[in-house]
DNA sequence: ATACAATCCC
């Protein structure tokens, strides 16, 4: 309408005027194409048009999200000034361009543009997300120059990007040299620690905020939440959630699913479903977060169902929803099902729920680990988007669980081709060798994990009790209660090998006696920390185990023979999945 | 005259 009014009054004597343009181009920020239009319409006036109005054009391409288009106008210009270049910086980092972000910042530090207070946090945040992430220790240093570093934002943006690169030393030495503190500086903070999984350092920098009389607000729950989820720790969840709730912070959806995610990792689905019914505002996030969650904790079916239910009455599905379902479909053995949603999705016209690498995955998964081999092989070979490290992870895992050393070494050697030398696909072909049977190839990636000097990451359990987490490693006698620890389970292990247990020394894959495979077992961090939960945690309640990697057939075991004669529901989280342990019996019914 | 940092499911 107002262009064509434009186009009107040009053919009139009256000219366009500057004003004019200005006004229009404020008008039509909201429609890419017109602003074009405008654009050609500016260069037909001959008008001198002077940076102000390419600036307006500029931004409002870069808001639209064309940055090819602001580019180009950029590009024209003469000598632009530092905002203009902070808006380009900016818009590239917006669009998922850092490389282009932090390039440009480069190009202007070298024509001697001086950077302002606004350019370094979008090219910092921009160098994190850069292959090669320590190109910000560059960026940091320019930020000193320019006397930058105390300014608030920048000194921000700084000790998140510390953060994102594990030197939690330069982060804190920034943040507690900062001149204040504000609440989005701890929530800063905060979320980038629970993003990198330094959870505990997320819960002591929560309380600390306490101590220094910061309120917390939903964004500052939201990440503490997060981190709880992360640590398995319902109760410190609950009363972190409870007090703010009483302190007056207004509730909202972003809250509430952390929430739900909190029990669901925790292992209480069903208290998730309660608060998720209770919930009067739900989204696709709470959906699939229940969907998720009832299929890592074993409960298919109701992930299923809720899938249904979503369905009919629910939001639209999205990709994440999808990797719920096929979840639920793997850790309950349905093949046919999780091919029939796989077909759904990949036939799908809805681009939005188009399989992504982590659906193949979870496809192979189900597929090696219900034993279909073979048309797992062909899956991953028949894949449209070129298999990544998380697929052939997945059919290494099958063929470790089903002994096809053939297959798994294929799936291993694509593996180290794709650089892949992550110590836990060393331990898995390892262990598919040992459970095969094959020592002398045992031996041969042990010596190559020695010689690439590749870890094992080490085993933890935890377990909360009292507002804390206690961590216990294999063997750990660090605990102050590590005596009577080590005393329960002596007496544990005479009451179940009364009942049959037997140590199942096949979980121990090194070729060594009988007795030292035993000992190996016996003080598997979570057997020590069964122990622990036994003595500390109020009787009754059940005991919840949480572990960094995956659980072996002895202690999974244990737990069974445990829960029968205690009479105590335990609730394992391994690496990948819940087991939830009642009367000798496991949810997972010995399929995982 | 114009603009910058923090939150949920993967």
């Amino acid at each position: 309408m107002m262009l064509a009014k434009c186009r009107q009054k040009r053919s009139l004597p009256f000219p366009l005027t500057k004003l004019t343009l200005a006004t229009l181009l404020k008008v039509c920020s909201s429609q890419p194409h017109q602003l074009k239009q405008i654009h050609a319409l500016i260069l037909t006036t001959g008008l001198s048009v002077k940076n102000s109005l390419v600036t307006q054009l500029l931004t409002n391409q870069v808001i639209l999200g064309d940055v090819q288009y602001a580019r180009k106008l950029f590009d024209e210009m003469h000598k632009p000034r530092t905002f203009l270049w902070n808006t380009l910086i900016r818009g590239y980092a917006k669009n998922d361009m850092p490389m282009e972000s932090v390039s440009l910042f480069r190009n202007m530090s070298s024509l001697g543009v001086r950077p302002d207070g606004f350019t370094f946090p979008f090219v910092v945040k921009a160098s994190t997300e850069l292959p090669e992430s320590r190109a910000g220790l560059a960026i940091h240093a320019h930020v000193v120059k320019y006397g930058l570093e105390y300014n608030a934002v920048v000194r921000n943006e700084l000790m998140m990007m510390y953060v994102k690169l594990g030197d939690m030393g330069l982060a804190d030495y920034l943040f507690e040299t900062m001149i204040e503190r504000d609440l989005v500086t701890w929530n800063s903070f905060i979320a980038a620690c629970v993003q990198m999984g330094y959870a505990s350092k997320a819960l002591a920098l929560f309380h600390q905020m306490g101590l220094a009389r910061v309120k917390p607000d939903a964004v500052t729950i939201v990440s503490a939440l997060s981190a709880c989820s992360q640590l398995g720790c319902l109760n410190i969840g609950n009363k972190i959630y409870e007090s703010a709730v009483n302190d007056g912070m207004e509730s909202n959806i972003i809250v509430e699913n952390a929430r739900l995610d909190m029990c669901m990792k925790c292992g209480s689905s069903h208290m998730a479903r309660t608060l998720f019914d209770e919930m009067h505002l739900k989204n696709v996030v709470s959906w699939s977060t229940m969907i998720l969650g009832y299929a890592v904790n074993g409960k298919s079916e109701e992930a299923l169902a809720l899938f249904s239910r979503m369905q009919n009455e629910g939001p639209k599905p999205n990709y994440v929803t999808y990797l719920g379902v096929l979840s639920a479909c793997s850790h309950a053995g349905l093949v046919s099902q999780g091919r029939a949603y796989f077909n759904y999705i990949v036939n799908s016209n809805d681009q939005t729920i188009q399989p992504r690498r982590e659906h193949y995955s979870l496809m192979i998964d189900l597929l090696g680990r219900s034993g279909h081999i073979e048309e797992a092989y062909s899956f991953i070979i028949g894949m449209p988007i070129e298999p990544d490290a998380g697929a052939w992870g997945a059919l290494l895992g099958g063929c470790a669980i089903h002994k096809n050393v053939k297959v798994g070494q294929v799936a291993a050697d694509k593996l180290f081709e794709l650089g892949a030398d992550i110590a836990s696909y060393h331990v898995l072909l390892s262990n598919m060798y040992a459970s095969a049977g094959r020592w002398d190839y045992v031996d041969k990636v042990r010596l190559k994990m020695r010689k690439k000097c590749i870890k094992k990451v080490a085993a933890y359990s935890s377990v909360e009790f009292n507002s804390k987490v206690h961590m216990f490693c294999s063997g750990d006698k660090s605990h102050p209660q590590s005596s009577s620890i080590y005393q329960k389970l002596e007496d544990l292990y005479i009451q179940i090998r009364s009942l049959g247990y037997i140590s199942e020394v096949g979980s121990v894959h090194h070729d060594v006696e009988m007795e030292e495979k035993e000992a190996v077992l016996r003080v598997h961090s979570e057997k020590l920390a069964a122990a622990f939960g036994l003595i500390n945690v109020e009787p009754k309640t059940p005991i919840r185990v949480m572990k960094n990697l995956r659980t072996c057939d002895d202690c999974h075991n244990f737990f069974k023979f445990v829960s029968r004669i205690c009479m105590r529901e335990f609730i394992m989280r391994d690496k990948s999945r819940f087991h939830h342990f009642r009367n000798g019996i496991c949810s997972c019914k010995d399929f995982w």
